[in-house]
RNA sequence: GCCUUUGUAGCUCAGUCGGUAGAGCACACCCUUGGUAAGGGUGAGGUCAUGGGUUCAAUUCCCAUCAUAGGCUCCA
């Protein structure tokens, strides 16, 4: 059952991270007493203080301050709590430019220092205190720091990062030291080991150690180049996918990377999201901008022909590369990129058809990560910030789209949270957010139900009476992005494919030179199977060689050798170390196939 | 974009308190022909990210740029 917001503030455990951001911040005062502190919540796995300091802070001051730390927990001393007026509060921090600002918000009955507004001016303020150190805080803590490990809290896990006051990219830029703090040091070594676990699934180093992706200075940051065995992954999943939406009535399309300007400024794209675009390309009189998305191009080839209601759902489905200029500091490896391709689709609907196409596309989403393994997920339905202005459309036509998203989770019992101001800007949206293996939480395909586009594209199809009403249209994309898809795969799997994905799915071992021809042979009727072999010629011994396979990942190893020439069979050893002893070819190959096939998980 | 970190061979890293560099892996060649997690030898490979500055002298110190990592902000 889940907790409750005051639940979780009473928990010993959040009570002991939020009183470990205040010890820390006492730490941090003694080793700068210069500092202006500003705002330290309990988060999840720990907590954080952010200060503004005179100087960097380096790894010297962090082991300072974490033995520090533990000298103030072991001192055993109490948290007191006092109440003080907003007047007292000011004097207490005459010197705490940033705790003013937080007095004054709350006095003034504007917001809290999470930012989030507040019912009723404050008449009366709570200070904290242990020790030396008081900070203006809501509490709750624990009595005293002895209810504190000071074996399970640690400031020095993570370096130290910036931050902007209050979030606000305006603002000036803050330290923001992170702590994460435990009931037990065997938490926080299960969590820290758990940290270490994520690092050495980093795609980025996986790509590199498998040869998937590389990412050159001189082509530019945030555009992989997919080498061979990361482009044979590749080719696999869309080649899966592409048949998949033939199989549920899609129709493949192709348009260029590249159109005129005019396009995105009556779809809106250009005037929105001009900050994150390449520039627009000038040629002679005209202005060509790199495609940011596919929907106008999707929407030219519909309004290229006269629609009729006998023609919906229309359902174009391609491939398409886009190209987005994002922040520098944004960029991550194949996650965050600045030319990527959409596995992206947009169907054209009447009015009275878009609940059942919603849901079939939701379903199909739903099977395409089931099928990979991906089974933890939830839907997450995105909707218009009430107070914002960044959204285009009518109201009416915003409610509407958003209750056939709510009713299509409903009627197929797919667990939703709604989020307000999640919404792209000519539509609500539901993003599929998947778990990994490690439970960590991505936010991968999406579906957006999109009245507002055909409007601006004045597009519409004949009905039955002779009328001409506007379809809807539906975006939708399972994957997002190829490259983010894969990236998140790459440490799902932690590099470790199942065999229809593996790059390379067998690795011919010949004992000695003499058997290259029949290591060869095996490999191309494999082959001529469909199946990926090579065949591992190179120096050394076969132990040389099964280390190196079984680094790579590889599913299968075929030892073969005199015994193996002589009785017509391959020597199968799994990646997983698991021996199946020599077995004709073909009981190998009838394996292997069959497990290809039914894109299995397993290895035999 | 902002704050902080880092940048030495294809990869992982050592080193130079300022006098132009070294290991392992990988690669090439030779020897070895070995039945389930690294056989041996030899060799090639670096404008020490790039551009400025200080200095008799810079890979080393300073500045800028680019890239990288951890965050913040953003994400159609």
């Amino acid at each position: 059952m889940a907790k409750s917001k005051q639940q979780v503030q009473d928990s010993l455990l959040y009570r002991i991270r939020h009183s470990s951001a205040h010890i820390m911040a006492e730490a941090m005062l003694e080793r700068f007493p210069e500092a202006h502190i500003a705002i330290g919540p309990p988060i999840e796995d720990g907590f954080y203080y952010d200060f503004a300091l005179p100087r960097p802070v380096n790894d010297e001051d962090m082991a300072w301050v974490e033995n520090r730390m533990k000298e103030i927990i072991r001192g055993g001393f109490a948290f007191t709590v006092k109440e003080v007026s907003p007047d007292e509060a000011r004097t207490f921090f005459a010197k705490q430019p940033y705790k003013i600002e937080l007095i004054n918000d709350l006095v003034e009955g504007r917001v809290d220092e999470n930012g989030a507004e507040i019912a009723a001016p404050a008449e009366k303020l709570t200070f904290w205190t242990q020790d030396t150190f008081t900070d203006l805080c809501r509490g709750p803590h624990v009595e005293n720091t002895r209810q504190i490990n000071p074996d399970a809290i640690s400031v020095t896990f993570k370096p130290p990062a910036g931050a902007y006051w209050r979030g606000d990219e305006k603002r000036e830029q803050l330290t923001r030291i992170y702590g994460t703090a435990w009931e037990t040091p065997e938490q926080m070594q299960e969590y820290l080991h758990l940290l270490e676990e994520a690092k050495k699934r980093d795609h980025r180093i996986l790509g590199e150690r498998l040869g998937l992706f590389t990412i050159s200075q001189l082509v530019g940051k945030g555009l992989p180049l997919w080498k061979p065995y990361g482009a044979i992954l590749r080719d696999t999943l869309e080649r899966w996918l592409r048949q998949t939406q033939i199989d549920n009535g899609y129709l493949p399309v192709v348009t260029p990377h590249i159109a005129k300007l005019d396009l995105y400024k009556t779809s809106g794209h250009y005037p929105y999201y001009k900050d994150s675009q390449y520039a627009p390309i000038k040629v002679d009189d005209d202005e060509f901008l790199l495609k940011p998305m596919n929907c106008p191009h999707h929407i030219m080839i519909y309004k290229s022909e006269m629609r009729s209601y006998r023609d919906l759902p229309l359902r174009l489905a391609e491939f398409g590369t886009v190209y987005r200029y994002e922040q520098s500091g944004e960029l991550n490896g194949l996650t965050r990129v600045r030319g990527f391709t959409v596995d992206d689709a947009h169907l054209f609907v009447a009015p009275n058809q878009l609940l059942e196409e919603f849901k079939k596309v939701v379903s199909l989403i739903q099977n395409i990560f089931n099928s990979l393994g991906l089974t933890d997920f939830r839907a997450r339905v995105g909707t218009r910030d009430p107070e914002s202005d960044k959204y285009v459309g009518s109201d009416v036509l915003w409610e509407r789209a958003t209750a056939a998203i709510i009713q299509a989770c409903e009627d197929l019992k797919l667990p939703y949270t709604i989020e307000s101001g999640e919404a792209a800007f000519y539509g609500p949206k539901l993003d599929f957010m998947v778990r990994d293996v490690l439970k960590r939480e991505w936010q991968l395909g999406t579906v957006q139900v999109d009245y507002n586009l055909p409007e601006r594209f004045d597009i519409e199809y004949v009905a039955e009476d002779n009328t001409r009403p506007r379809p809807v249209m539906i975006h939708r994309a399972p994957f997002g992005s190829m490259e983010r898809f894969i990236g998140i795969l790459i440490e799902h799997f932690a590099g470790v494919f199942p065999v229809w994905l593996a790059p390379v799915q067998v690795m011919m071992v010949p004992i000695a030179d003499r058997h290259y021809e029949y290591a060869d042979g095996v490999a191309a009727q494999l082959r001529s199977a469909g199946v990926r072999v090579e065949v591992d010629k190179g120096k050394g011994r076969m132990g040389g060689k099964i280390r190196e396979a079984r680094e790579r990942h590889i599913p299968y190893m075929l030892i073969v050798g005199d015994k193996d020439m002589e009785a017509q069979t391959v020597s199968v050893r799994m990646r997983t170390d698991e021996d199946l002893g020599a077995l004709p070819l073909a009981d190998f190959q009838k394996m292997i196939v069959g497990l290809i096939e039914s894109h299995s998980l397993e290895l035999k």
